[in-house]
DNA sequence: AGCACGCCGACT
DNA sequence: GTCGGCGTGCTC
């Protein structure tokens, strides 16, 4: 006998589980892993499509219980069966249930979407609806009649008023039987606002650096194709392209961009050259919001499709190609079960439709320019900025002879005297911050112990509002001014974060302009929007920031690029930190000199020699790369060598902290473990969150192929031993 | 989510 | 008794 295991509703808690079907015979060959099938289901045999997940001989069910699958929905080549087999794909690579990979691939109705869209409609008359009142028995009812009168003045009732009003299926049943009203879903779309209309638009010409690579990337055909171009270098002309022609052969195009580069100015190019049938969607979009997205996209509405990662899963009739702009970033890789990597899933997708993948950045991964490397990618390269550019010139100020020679200021003598030069010249200058409040940690000076906070092991921040604040659980507490540790009066902000900085500028420059941009700045929706447009506009002449205002912005006449403390994400604690640094620092220097100015980047350091700032001085991918990769190498970190994380969480920690020793001794076990080497178990980078305790338990080893059958291998073993109950593991191979 | 089942209170 | 409201539990 044949059976299938299936997965009936994804939006569903209460259904969040297999269940068993049999094949008939005269479907044997249809019913496979992959395929969407039509089944009776629940008490009525109600007709209900499932995703068949595996398939089995044998089962323990009584044979009673089960029922027959009753047809096959989709034959080889839908769309459907394509994201379903690449769900299935990410459950095997990626290590998470079945359920979360089909909600990260199908789009869920959610609830907020069904109490819009769901309405009661009159269908009778006025008259009609009075006179049933009046027949029905006034002291029984309550529910009818409540939503008879509503139905009265309006002939649409909205689905959750008239569950206030006390709406179940029998009185609904009742109401439609009657030919008094009926439910109905409102096919309507919300459309996202566009960023601007379509205009007539200049063809913008292809240099011949432009030219070639084009057809290098052509040339690639099916193959993964990572394109290497500088900042400036145009690769946003070469992707429309590639657009342009893909959409005149009928088909469909993705285009990923990271979520901090998604603003006005980059969706903008885009509507402008394709007008309409171009659609953005961003996280900020609600459930039924992404939903309509996507059946726009599947209607054939919408043909190009921009977002951050979760747009790679939009279910396009015939995918021709996929982009993912800036490959390098980290919000490519996500943070929630199931732990995927945009870059290989997106690959596999390309595969499964036949459709074209590009990936393009300055600065690529370690991972991808390995892949290129190794000759799994076609690496094309586009050397030289668009209209001969020149690129910025670094330079690197020592912080320690700064402190040595008496200037205590965040800003070196020699960037003020360069901001004063540019200030002077009417330029705009950009001083950038490499991260959020990480230097106005609050701390004591005389025991250097910083404050942090009770919940998530992490620095409280101090505001301009004397409150320190958790920017993970976002506790906050009144400052205070005596060491809880050693009693010293000494305490107070060290250094300083984007609004000193801010203040210390507005002093040094009283009749500069100046706009910060920080996560407190830009908390409303739009207004990050709205500064970015300010500045470019030239209604500020500094532009004060962390990360997020060197990422992927055109602002031509920003001739002064300063880099306040360039080594702060050095010592982060990660294997990737070194990557990191030089990918911001790059970024960074790329955003001075893109008009007709030429540029200059100054990065303050108090690590001078590090081979990833040094390499950032000059720009030099390569020179970084080979140290980068020599050091990977000698740690067996990827891409040297793959390694699985496995997170374990719980309220409990002596029972988090047994429960993961124990998880080290098994995965230590010898006969589990060949060749590789396992770190741990340690306190997560955050140790704490939101009074929930992480310890991360590392398992390095040169095949992929090993960790996932070791992830099997441990999750059953979690299984059947108690100790785990209320343990939460993740795994994270990369 | 749907649907049935079963209990409870208000009515003929 | 009987009907409808409402809470609970199951769906291969």
């Amino acid at each position: 006998m044949a059976y299938a295991e299936i997965i009936i509703d994804i939006s569903h808690e209460n259904l969040d589980r297999v269940f068993t079907y049999r094949i008939p015979e005269h479907l044997t060959d249809l019913v496979i892993p992959g395929v969407v099938v039509e089944l009776p289901f629940g008490n009525g045999d109600r007709r209900k499509k499932g995703y068949v997940i595996r398939l089995k001989d044998q089962t323990d069910l009584p044979p009673q219980k089960i029922k027959a699958i009753l047809s096959v929905c989709t034959g080889k080549d839908t769309t459907e069966e394509k994201l379903l087999t690449l769900a299935l794909w990410m459950q095997k690579t990626y290590g998470c249930t079945t359920i979360q990979a089909l909600r990260t691939v199908f789009p869920v109705r959610g609830r907020v979407r069904d109490k819009a869209e769901y309405s009661i409609f009159r269908v009778a008359s006025e008259e009609r609806i009075k006179e049933t009142i009046a027949s029905l028995p006034h002291n029984r009812f309550q529910a009818r009649i409540r939503i008879l009168e509503a139905l009265q003045s309006n002939s649409r009732l909205p689905y959750d008023e008239a569950k206030k009003l006390g709406l179940t299926e029998r009185t609904m049943d009742f109401l439609e039987k009657e030919g008094l009203a009926e439910k109905q879903i409102e096919q309507m779309y919300r459309i996202p606002v566009l960023p601007s209309p379509p205009k007539a638009q200049k063809k913008q010409i292809l240099s011949s650096q432009q030219e070639q690579a084009l057809s290098r990337i052509r040339a690639a055909g099916k193959k993964p194709v990572l394109l290497f171009g500088i900042t400036g270098s145009g690769k946003t002309l070469i992707y429309m392209e590639l657009i342009e022609q893909v959409l005149s052969e009928g088909k469909q195009a993705i285009v990923l961009i990271p979520e901090i580069s998604l603003t006005y100015q980059t969706v903008s190019r885009f509507t402008e050259r394709f007008g309409k049938i171009v659609s953005v969607m961003n996280s900020r979009l609600s459930q039924g919001e992404r939903f309509d997205q996507f059946r726009r996209a599947q209607s054939g509405e919408v043909r190009v499709m921009i977002g951050p990662r979760s747009a790679l899963f939009t279910p396009f009739p015939q995918l021709g190609l996929i982009i993912i702009d800036e490959e390098h970033e980290p919000s490519y890789k996500s943070e929630h079960s199931p732990r995927y990597q945009t870059r290989e899933t997106a690959i596999q997708r390309a595969s499964l439709e036949n459709a074209s993948i590009v990936m393009g950045s300055a600065t690529p991964s370690m991972e991808a320019f390995y892949l290129a490397q190794q000759g799994s990618y076609a690496l094309v390269e586009l050397s030289g900025r668009y209209e001969e550019r020149a690129l910025p010139e670094a330079e690197l100020v020592d912080m320690r002879t700064e402190l040595k020679e008496g200037n205590r200021l965040p800003l070196s003598r020699k960037l003020m005297e360069e901001l004063e030069k540019c200030l002077d010249e009417g330029h705009q200058a950009i001083l950038f911050l490499n991260r959020r409040g990480y230097a106005s940690f609050f701390s004591c000076r005389s025991c250097g112990e910083p404050l942090k906070c009770p919940h998530c092991d992490v620095a409280l921040t101090l505001h301009s509002n004397q409150e320190l604040v958790c920017h993970y659980c976002g506790f906050t507490k009144p400052v205070i001014n005596t060491c809880p540790f050693c009693g010293s009066l000494h305490v107070g902000g060290f250094r300083a974060g984007t609004q000193q900085i801010e203040k210390q500028v507005q002093k040094l420059y009283p009749k500069a302009r100046v706009l910060r941009m920080d996560f407190d700045t830009t908390r409303k929706k739009g207004e990050y929007d709205q500064i970015l447009a300010a500045f470019q506009a030239k209604e500020a002449d500094i532009l004060i920031g962390t990360q997020m205002i060197v990422k992927g912005h055109d602002f031509p006449e920003v001739t002064l690029v300063g880099a306040l403390a360039a080594d702060l994400s050095l010592n982060a604690g990660d294997y990737r930190c070194a990557e990191r640094t030089f990918q911001l620092l790059c970024q960074a220097a790329g955003r001075a000199g893109r008009g007709k100015y030429p540029g200059k980047a100054i990065f303050q350091t108090y690590q001078p020699d590090h081979y990833s700032i040094q390499a950032a001085k000059k720009s030099d991918y390569l020179a970084f790369y080979q140290e980068e990769l020599n050091y990977r190498s000698m740690l067996g970190y990827p891409p040297a060598a793959h390694l699985m994380a496995i997170l374990g969480s719980s309220e409990d920690e002596s029972r988090l902290d047994t429960a993961m020793r124990y998880l080290g001794y098994f995965v230590r076990r010898p006969s589990l473990l060949r060749e590789g080497t396992v770190i741990g178990p340690a306190p997560a980078a955050l140790e704490k969150v939101r009074d929930t305790y992480q310890r991360v338990l590392y398992v390095k080893h040169q095949e992929r192929a090993f960790l996932e059958e070791l992830r099997k291998k441990t999750e059953k073993y979690v299984e059947i031993n108690s100790g785990f109950h209320e343990i939460f593991l993740q795994y994270d191979i990369s």
